[in-house]
DNA sequence: TGTATAAATAAGCAAACGCTTATATAATGA
DNA sequence: TCATTATATAAGCGTTTGCTTATTTATACA
């Protein structure tokens, strides 16, 4: 890991709402209409967020459908940094239990 | 650790520079004069981004005479974090024994 | 004193960032 | 086939970033 690497790699979350994304990361796969409920987001800004969370390689996407599910790419050589960081954040006020009590839970079968 | 603490705590390293300077300073305490010649840098850019990592409380500075003699800060948190990365980078081709044998290094008596 | 040196600060600038709105693409299902 | 839904992409905009040059402040020393 080279300097520039690892620039990348910090710059693609210091941001709060990408802090925010893997924090819910940690618990489950979601998809970007999730993501808009949870973090009150526009579509767009959704979207651009995971581009860069991608371009860093910090999480892995799956089309299912219509729909793309996101998950934390396990796999990353500074996973378990992550990980320790992100638990030192304080668990998100709209919980995924909430998305699923007003019916925003998205399920593919 | 709330969020907008931890974004901008992860800003302040988001820079191959300070990572350098980070680095630098995990083997010794150093004025920004030497950082000018270790980063090849204008004195106000170093002087810039001492800011920000003092800002982030990420060094400490003690006035010596006419120098500044900045520290990491060892008190902090997230140190043994920082630490850490700083560890999986590679150690800087301008080293500070190269800087004592032209004679640039600064000796505060 | 006056001069040299170390560092901080200010203003300006190009590039990157995080968002917006508008639109395009793609899959679903009546 | 056509409308709906999920996502991606594009363009634009105000803010921030990392640098530059110029200047100021402060200390050391002949």
């Amino acid at each position: 890991m080279d300097y520039v690497n690892m620039e990348s790699y910090l710059k693609a979350i210091s941001d709060h709402n990408r802090m925010l994304i893997l924090k819910y990361l940690t618990k489950d796969s979601l998809c970007i209409c999730e993501f808009t409920e949870l973090l009150d987001m526009t579509q767009p800004a959704v979207s651009q967020h995971m581009r860069k969370l991608k371009a860093a390689e910090l999480v892995t996407e799956e089309k299912r459908g219509r729909w793309t599910i996101w998950s934390l790419n396990v796999r990353h050589g500074l996973y378990p940094m992550l990980i320790h960081l992100l638990s030192l954040l304080p668990e998100p006020e709209i919980t995924v239990e909430s998305l699923a009590a007003n019916g925003k839970k998205v399920v593919c079968e």
